[in-house]
DNA sequence: AGAGTGACGTTCGAATTTGAACAACATGGA
DNA sequence: TCCATGTTGTTCAAATTCGAACGTCACTCT
């Protein structure tokens, strides 16, 4: 316990950039979601992350965890989504504990709608700003820092699977079928 | 209007690796700060805005800009932190319209016990991951990201001038004093 | 079998965030 | 001067988020 080790300037300009960027791309994906087809930004993931899934459904614990989101916050917004029909819950016959949301077909058709929208906006405001080597280097360094928060403390195992995009499981599911894009 | 132009494998990588270190990280950060100094993560950044401005203050929308937030969001805060005596407000003579939040003493006090701890946090769970290729690479490929949404619609002026970091300005609030390496 | 431990999803109240509407003001030109 | 336009910060209701407490259940060890 020294004295703090202080962020040098490069450091300080790739935390603003990194947070900021973040937050100002974040914002106008939502709004753009929202406006559109009235999705939030967590509804969208939560229907991208359903749709590549095998069976198109994932256990609630599995799903927050993949999202960074709290369990309750997922318990409430599946709610809604099932609401507008969009997800339907299933309960796990092998464990009575689990519950599965379950991506319906309308929910499908909804995010067929909006990822072209959202993928386009990704794009255009971030990979068509990026070098290659940047780009490499977002997937590998916070592809490296995501995967040791998610197996240390407060981190949740499911998140770390997500981003490690490990060995034989990443091609997996991907090329199939359309779903397997849609997801980003 | 052509066909949507899909993310090829690591752009996926890297955006699923962007949202996710991010959501991770910041969690850490707020239950952090929440815990140890009663601090949430949007209060802990005004307080680090404000210290490192011209004179401890800043008007409002500059910074709600800055931190990418909503104006009514801000008012809130600030509403909260001016009663726990870290912030005051002060009216501008010159524009009756505008309000300038200020950093009290009691604020800058608690912004220097708590600095500490959050940067070596970010230090921890960022940095020491990153090899410096990788933070220049974040540096410069998501500050030009920032600055680019933040020129276009949507994005509010106050937060280029916060990424660009530009010219002589960088450099010139920097290092007089202890306040101003704080921020991050 | 039975107790202990931990995981799962939900519920609840409090805290926060959001977006639109608003009132007061600044600024520019007719 | 006076009006039109755009800003600034606040207010309000509704929506969302958070964390802790809960009830239910699976799993292990004895």
């Amino acid at each position: 316990m020294g004295h703090t080790r202080w962020l040098n300037d490069e450091e300080k300009r790739a935390w603003t950039a990194f947070t900021t960027a973040h937050a100002l791309l974040y914002r106008r994906i939502e709004q753009r979601a929202k406006r559109k087809f009235g999705l939030s930004g967590l509804q969208y993931e939560i229907l991208a992350r359903l749709s590549d899934a095998p069976n198109r459904e994932l256990r609630m614990a599995e799903l927050a965890g993949a999202l960074v989101n709290s369990k309750s916050g997922l318990t409430y917004q599946i709610g809604q989504m099932e609401k507008a029909g969009l997800v339907r819950r299933r309960s796990c016959p092998s464990d009575d504990r689990a519950v599965f949301a379950v991506l319906t077909d309308e929910g499908m058709a909804l995010l067929e709608r909006a990822a072209p929208d959202h993928v386009e906006l990704v794009r255009e405001l971030l990979f068509d700003v990026l070098t290659p080597d940047q780009v490499r280097a977002l997937a590998d360094g916070l592809g490296e820092v995501s995967r040791r928060m998610a197996a240390g403390p407060g981190g949740t195992r499911a998140a770390a699977d997500r981003t490690a995009g490990s060995g034989a499981g990443a091609g997996a599911g991907a090329g199939a079928e359309v779903t397997a894009d849609l997801g980003t």
